[in-house]
DNA sequence: TGTACATCAGTGAACGCGCGTTCACTGATGTAC
DNA sequence: TGTACATCAGTGAACGCGCGTTCACTGATGTAC
């Protein structure tokens, strides 16, 4: 068993392949994932790919659920990192702070990750809703968070009513600015103060 | 002079070039503007483009811009129907409402459009400043509606600090959502309710 | 324990697609004398 | 007013590219007897 030469069977192909699209997408961007090019950086001849995949569309979808496992983490723990306060009410309010400025990080930290999550996420099927009742981990994190506000009586439940679109559109807004539009490039300092005056602006417009 | 047998030369290939574009863009998106497409729906062979423009890029830059234009004239007027207190301090806030709700106004109403817009208007160098010190049209709108309202008493000096990001974070961020995200395919009375939502909620939270 | 053989995971070559762009050209226009 | 000719605006064919996908194949693995 020579390791030096490559062995005609890969071994865990498929996940390779995963990685090498993951690889691709953080530094290209959600076009950078072409079929030959996860195959070529991979080593593999281009339809060894249908082995473990139908198509390319397949593939595609493979990366970007791993990519928004990966974006709700970020949110989670970020939304548990800035819940400090003992106060109910202002505890919740830090957990709904957390969770739009994790979402921000995610697409700071990695936006090549971030454009293919939110374009496979977004192409589904009518969006936030899923055909099968399902809300994608990110949305759901905001609803809970905002329910936990009422819960917790940092929110009216008349201002609980469509607050979700203010906050999705502040921060989903945001991310794009920094990571494609005016701000892409600012230094990161710049960044993390900006994201902190969104999300408190919309915030304090809500209550 | 036949006028049913098309004449070799054409006329304004220009501007039916860009006017293919335009046709092209509104119908499918940024990614339908493709040399070959445009130069077939005007019925003229590939390289009769170059006779025009320099290459795609050119021909892109320039449809793009005039897409620009028609943002910031459905901008301005939405500002000034929204325009409508006799009281200025009031009447710069409505003027703060019509520039975002024309912005979101003109996403939904073209998509295709809007998708081209912002992605030309966001690669040009760094985005909102561009090398030679510009702002492009609809961000400075924005920032004049700010500043007016400084000026007529509905904004303090300190609140104006930053408060563009807030603004241009949900307004962008909604009209994505309505035109990509979540809500695409929603009912036009449905989006306009929310985008009013959207638009309170951040300027209440500027205040 | 050894051997036949089905199954599986890869290869290599090719197809057809639409793209942007370049080449050498030709038909039409307009200007100088 | 007529004619030579430069200039301009288009044509037609071709190039090379990378793509997703399909075809017939072959090398390796594992299982049944």
């Amino acid at each position: 068993m020579p390791v030096t030469s490559r062995p005609y069977h890969h071994g865990d192909l498929r996940t390779a392949l995963l990685d090498a699209g993951l690889a691709l997408v953080r530094e290209g961007g959600a076009d950078a994932l072409a079929l030959r090019e996860v195959t070529r950086s991979v080593g593999v001849s281009p339809n060894a790919a249908y082995r473990h995949f139908a198509d390319l569309r397949t593939l595609r979808f493979a990366v970007a659920g791993i990519v928004q496992e990966r974006l709700a983490q970020t949110m989670q723990r970020r939304r548990d990192d800035e819940c400090r306060s003992s106060d109910r009410a202002e505890a919740s309010v830090q957990r709904l702070r957390g969770v739009g400025l994790g979402y921000i990080e995610f697409a700071i930290a990695e936006p090549g990750w971030y454009e293919l999550a939110i374009l496979t996420h977004d192409d589904g099927e009518n969006g936030a809703v899923t055909t099968d009742g399902t809300v994608p981990p990110p949305f759901a994190m905001l609803l809970a968070a905002l329910d936990g506000m009422v819960e917790d009586g940092a929110l009216t439940a008349e201002r609980r009513a469509h607050a979700e679109w203010p906050c999705w559109s502040s921060v989903h807004g945001f991310a794009d600015i920094a990571t494609r539009g005016p701000l892409k490039g600012q230094p990161r300092l710049m960044l993390d103060a900006l994201a902190g005056v969104v999300v408190d602006t919309v915030i304090a417009g809500l209550r």
